[in-house]
DNA sequence: TGTACATCAGTGAACGCGCGTTCACTGATGTAC
DNA sequence: TGTACATCAGTGAACGCGCGTTCACTGATGTAC
């Protein structure tokens, strides 16, 4: 027998994820430098004082809601990059996984596009390394590609960068879409990687 | 004679600009959302309550923010676009120009950056008004370029929004680059830039 | 299995503090004659 | 130009309130024997 997680240990858990849940809900409204200790434990139903028992401050907090934030982006990476069509299918399938994303997980994102140049420094560079990562992820796929043949490392990365942050950019501007305007966000977001698409296959000429 | 300003203007203008300006130098390391009230006074050295004579709110002083800090953009749109020469090298003097606008501004960027997607939604409004002034006004500076021959109405506003959008993406990243890091930042935008504008080339093909 | 002790997540009272907002005010500036 | 009155930017006291943090505590869970 390993460990099964003693009974302790797994309300504590429970009780964290609470505090994760009632903040990332308080911030659909508000930014983190904002967000107070006790009306986190208010919304969680436990008393202040708990706070303490799994967070220094409500920036510590805020660090770990980026890792959860960011850690259901994984998934998406692969799945984009990977799939198989010619070029608008693909873009289409990209551009459809993102609004997907961000209807299944609106408060991560609306997180995320907030305190990623936010008034909380380790939030900020927690975000920046999450972002860093996919950014990396992104050009190894990419790497893999026939249609990288002859590009410098740097220059596949240069174009991993511009695809994550226009991903990034897109889900933001779906979250404020107004109601029925998701699909031009959709759209807009489509030609713009058209273009860059077309800019990636002529890049060495 | 028409109006000299009064004496009473005079001075509660320059109350007004120093409220402004002491709240935009406080939100160097916080957000609007978190800026208090006597904060502001305090630092801009007048009494709590004179802060009502200005505005209702330290909301309402950040829409007043955004109006000053994005109008210190205007004048570069046609700067950067309408310069002549190749494409590197108006590519180069777009990147230059920007950073030069962060190096002389680093306040205004980070305000119009952080509040973007921030917790004030009338200060996320008035940021989007501007940006989609901007981006309409590349948009006809593009119309006006031989390359742009053939192009839709809708075409030229997308890659327009692009462009903005890569923009204000430079201008966040050159702020948050580590001292001597900004070549590096530079470079890497110039040849995004560079990327898109091969899209942009071949867009019609 | 039972017992005695240790651990530690969560409690609740208490603290000092800065907050936003109200109010009646002061006194310099502006205006009418 | 001088006088009498109006305006209004800025003041300072006062208010009730929620904040973050401390502390000694409780009682269920975990552990050693």
């Amino acid at each position: 027998m390993s460990h099964t997680l003693g009974k302790r240990q797994v309300q504590k858990e429970q009780t964290r994820q609470a505090l994760l849940d009632a903040a990332l809900a308080l911030l659909a409204d508000q930014s983190l430098s904002s967000l107070g200790l006790r009306e986190v434990t208010r919304a969680a139903g436990i008393a202040p004082t708990a706070f303490y028992r799994h967070f220094h401050s409500t920036a510590d907090l805020g660090v770990a809601l980026v890792d959860q934030a960011l850690g259901s982006l994984h998934e998406m990476i692969g799945t984009t990059l990977t799939a198989p069509g010619g070029m608008d299918e693909r873009i289409a399938r990209s551009v459809d996984l993102i609004a997907g994303h961000v209807r299944r997980y609106p408060a991560h994102v609306r997180f995320v596009a907030r305190e990623r140049h936010g008034g909380v420094q380790p939030v900020r560079e927690a975000i920046a390394r999450q972002l860093d990562r996919f950014a990396g992820e992104v050009r190894t796929e990419l790497a893999g590609q026939p249609e990288s043949h002859g590009w410098s490392e740097e220059d596949l990365l240069m174009l991993a960068r511009l695809y994550v942050d226009h991903m990034v950019m897109t889900a933001a501007a779906l979250l404020e879409a107004p109601p029925g305007g998701a699909g031009a966000v959709a759209g807009l977001a489509r030609r713009q990687m058209r273009l860059m698409s077309i800019g990636r296959r002529h890049w060495l000429d």
